[in-house]
DNA sequence: ACTATTATGTTCATGCTTGAACGAATGGAT
DNA sequence: ATCCATTCGTTCAAGCATGAACATAATAGT
């Protein structure tokens, strides 16, 4: 009968998903302190990581993926090219296009920024049982696809 | 004995951490564009939410709340104080510390903005089980905590 | 009482992200 | 062939978040 009833605060998963929040916002800041001395933001991390797993991919299709606007992967690209960490070339079919590939020196940077993310993975989930890790991947997964269609 | 085996992709812990980030990205933007009618931004919803819940905080504590720099807060409050949301009155007891409290209008336009966060977390959440959704609220609580210490 | 340290909030320069507007290239329809 | 719509990438201005440096107020040590 409480009004307080109505309240957020007193819904589960209003309270479990602002946890999850809390987690995600935690670990960013975290990764953020942790590349420093390697030079990288989370963000471009996350460039590197998309080309090493795709090679050739259009700044479009990276921008899909980070789910990010195409004006941020124009402004990020360059400070990576610049470093030499990537090359960008021409699609020889369609000119508008450039393909995105990783150079030696973006793979070797990547491993090693994968060696600092995994830790802090690792370190974060090692609360969790192997079978609570997957339930979370997959509900997490099943609500980034109810809300794409938002 | 794939050097592949090494790499985070073949990680369950990798790869599902990533989808709570992802999961995380989504419903942030999405509530950031459902928010847009009532000229709101995420994190000043969660300036809300905060004032309604602990009236009378200070800045400092807000911003630790918030997980943010004190200077974001001095540089989020001026709007929503002029907008009428909230007052800043300064402390009797310690001259330094401003007191925050939400206005009526402050709270009036919070449970506006409430109701459309509550739908998109009830939205996003609903795949999962009351069971499955306490333990992943469990589970990122912890993450947080740990990663706090570090 | 006096100094040194700490705490709170502000200012400022920097960098990141976004969305709208644009130019160039492609493809399809007639 | 010629439009027309669409796609890809860029530019630019605006809004946010950050951290360092600062000013003021409180507190602790002597």
């Amino acid at each position: 009968m409480n009004i307080k009833q109505e309240l957020p605060w007193d819904n589960p998963r209003f309270r479990n998903w602002v946890a999850v929040a809390r987690a995600c916002h935690v670990l960013e800041r975290t990764l953020a302190v942790k590349l420093g001395p390697l030079d990288l933001k989370p963000a471009q991390l996350d460039v590197l990581m998309n080309l090493y797993r795709h090679p050739g991919m259009s700044q479009h299709d990276l921008a899909r993926k980070l789910l990010v606007g195409r004006s941020n992967i124009t402004m990020l690209l360059p400070q990576l090219e610049a470093r030499g960490l990537l090359r960008r070339e021409g699609d020889e079919k369609d000119k508008r296009v450039l393909r995105l590939n990783l150079t030696e020196a973006g793979e070797a940077l990547l491993m090693k920024a994968l060696k600092v993310h995994m830790a802090l993975i690792e370190k974060a989930m090692s609360q969790s049982t192997p079978e609570q890790c997957d339930m979370i991947g997959e509900q997490m997964r099943k609500i980034a696809d109810v809300l794409k269609e938002a």
